[in-house]
DNA sequence: GATCTGTCTATTGTAGATAAAAGACAGAAG
DNA sequence: CTTCTGTCTTTTATCTACAATAGACAGATC
């Protein structure tokens, strides 16, 4: 193979999705922006869907024949793109365990394990290289560098002076810009969340993901911005593989969100440096217990 | 080809540097880890040497029968690697010129002017995406962001940071920590060009990178000597397109380099912070000169 | 005249192949 | 018994090819 097609698959899904609440079909170029891909693309999804008798088609006119169910979709495993199946795979040998440092990376074997062209394992490589936990020898291997005390520690020290500069801008914002409302939304969402978290605990990662975010977003630095993708790749896998206490560790970090919240909504300095020292603190804590 | 004699060749050159001076060779492993290159690499090397008529070569016996001359090397353009030329090509179109921000980058295009294959420059986007001058659209092409203001302000934000840090965890070296030596060495450097400015004044580039360097390697973090490679790269190709009042810009930063080094000598927090906040505020204001 | 569809072209993402370079191992030489 | 060389295997760096996807343009439809 020489692409996969699992913009198309994807794409054709969540078309699907559409299908279940709406009775009609949008022109080439809207479904196409609403699915965010090309009209090939959705020319491939009509012509699939024609296929399958789920609609006529017939140059504008789409007439959907009946809802989809569930054969129809395509199996979840078969829209992931390459590059987000490699990287899942890695991050669990390296954060699930049995990763030494200092462990040689073998591009090949990677690639064959995967069941994956090199270049795609190659390219991948590259990119996550700049989370510092890899290193290429030049010419040779990869070198595993591993979750390691030390790793969490250099990252938590950047994060700290980031994340404090950028809550001290965030209180600084217009009065009318977009991201009070989300501070707004996301604390609304806390408050849903904690009052009911014994079993709505495992939504806090994706939701502490979007909240960090927000506030490294105010300080409209790209550097800052692009470093959180490391909090939030480390952070995200973390959660994903380190269940020990986790809802009460969620809880907790919730209510000190909450805090923070309300310190940038209170736009006191002194205050928001507090609040987000301590949440950071124990942040900081929780990633440190999970290392090797 | 499937990939390029770059390492032979550039080691072949610098084995021949050795033998300028010296009138034997070390055993296979020996030259192997002088010229950092592997036992297959120097047996190339040798064998080339014997076929130049430069040594007499068996097993451990060999005997240099006369001295390299100009037309033994290879030429210098057939020693670069290929991610070097790729680097150098890149860099010169979006920061000498006529590359307006919001362009579209076009891989293949780019491979055909550079006379290689997409892969190599896919991968060295890739690479260079974290230097935040591109941003890659999904599926699509490449946008340049462009060597703008805000870019020369972004980064300076965070070097100004990371850099005031590094040099507070400087003073806390131990004493015989080889930094301080290192130190010394590059202040000696420093007064040596300065009472030569006019002729060596371009030697600045390099020793700006060593000494800064060596204050950011202080702070023990990799994402701070990490961050420190997109300054060094912006740096180095700035000072190799924009010459105007380079010696004069030059021979200002030096002045303050020596300044800063002194305060770092010091120990004294207070000291060391303001020379390395004035330094850096100059280093901020030659960056935004360049900017389009 | 704005937006749509049919058709075509250009570009990206990925696999597979191959030369260069690294590196392993056994036997030779000191 | 340590270090070297001869030989062989493994791995990386790079090219080329090709399907998936994006995107451009002209004519059709509202």
């Amino acid at each position: 193979m020489a692409k996969q097609n699992t913009v198309f698959k994807d794409a054709f899904n969540r078309c699907l999705v559409l299908l279940e609440t709406s009775s009609a079909l949008a022109s080439e170029p809207e479904l196409g922006n609403t699915l965010g891909v090309s009209r090939t693309t959705v020319r491939a999804i009509l012509t699939r869907l024609e296929e399958i008798g789920l609609i006529e088609w017939s140059k504008r006119r789409k007439v959907v024949l009946r809802k989809p169910v569930a054969a129809d979709y395509f199996p979840t495993e078969e829209t992931d793109s390459l590059s987000e199946i490699i990287e899942r795979s890695f991050m669990r040998r390296i954060l699930a365990g049995g990763a030494e440092p200092g462990m040689q990376i073998n591009e090949l074997e990677l690639a064959r394990e995967i069941g994956t062209g090199t270049t795609s394992v190659r390219e991948f490589l590259i990119r996550f290289s700049r989370f510092g936990l890899i290193e290429k020898r030049p010419n040779s291997h990869w070198v595993l560098k591993g979750f390691t005390p030390e790793f969490a520690l250099e990252l938590t020290e950047v994060r700290e002076m980031f994340e404090l500069r950028s809550a001290a801008a965030f209180a600084h914002l217009q009065d009318d810009h977009p991201a009070w409302a989300e501070l707004d939304s996301i604390a609304a969402l806390h408050r849903e969340i904690l009052a009911d978290v014994d079993n709505r605990y495992r939504e806090f990662s994706e939701l502490d993901e979007r909240f960090h975010l927000l506030v490294h977003r105010a300080s409209r630095n790209r550097f800052i911005i692009d470093f959180y993708d490391i909090i939030a790749i480390v952070f995200h896998y973390h959660y994903q593989w380190n269940k020990t206490n986790a809802r009460q560790r969620n809880a907790r970090a919730m209510e000190e969100h909450l805090v923070y919240i309300e310190a940038l909504k209170s736009r006191d300095p002194a205050r928001i440096e507090d609040a987000c020292r301590r949440h950071l603190k124990s942040a900081r804590e929780t990633l440190l217990q999970s290392t090797n």
